[in-house]
DNA sequence: CTGTATCCCTATAGATACTG
DNA sequence: CAGTATCTATAGGGATACAG
């Protein structure tokens, strides 16, 4: 998100998944390509400005593919890089946990640490 | 860090170790129990109302113990609960991945998507 | 269809001073 | 020693309107 340089790897990696949408972006991208418009679609509740923001983030840090077609009307694709694919065990490993967390806080009832 | 509730579980998982100062307050934690001061030794950029803050949010969501010792002059100590254990390898993960991005970033040059 | 330009709001975090 | 209270700054996200 800014450009100064992030001395520890967990920021720097937290720093490219974190953004309100990319997750769910990320999600929409796990093995298929897909235009700006379907994307859209797939997140109602993002605005077209958030929305290619953070597509531009994403792009810009390597991990999704920005495809423009040079077509009237435009034509734009967005994919999983190669690069951006090594982050799925990882979303898969957050997704995990945050489920476990989820699970915890509701059935949990009052918090009581474990450790 | 609101109360609201994140439906998306990578998103629950980001809320609890995204702060500033986490990921390092957690890699202080691993593997041994720290006092308040150590901690802010350990971390001298952070103020005492910052380290406070992001101590009590891990605590709140279970991660990590606070103990407080009645004595005066106060001793609170801070460590990872079984739970907050649990997120160590994701943390790994995402140190390894950081790591690589950071690499990336340097020798690549130019960025170049390679998916 | 796929964006950009503006303006605005809020959450996060930092500086600084005070306290049981 | 381990906090809290206040005030301030800024970055991320959003509403809305315009554009190639």
């Amino acid at each position: 998100m800014n450009e100064e340089k992030l001395f520890c790897p967990v920021e720097k990696a937290l720093a490219v998944i974190s953004g309100k949408w990319k997750p769910h972006i990320f999600r929409h991208l796990i093995g298929r390509t897909k235009r700006f418009g379907e994307l859209q679609r797939a997140l109602p509740q993002v605005t077209r400005k958030i929305l290619t923001q953070q597509l531009r983030e994403l792009a810009d840090d390597g991990v999704v593919i920005r495809n423009v077609y040079p077509q009237v009307p435009p034509k734009v694709e967005y994919s999983l890089s190669d690069y951006g694919k090594t982050l799925i065990p990882i979303m898969s490993s957050l997704s995990g946990w945050g489920q476990a967390h989820i699970e915890r806080d509701n059935h949990g009832g009052a918090k009581q640490p474990d450790g």
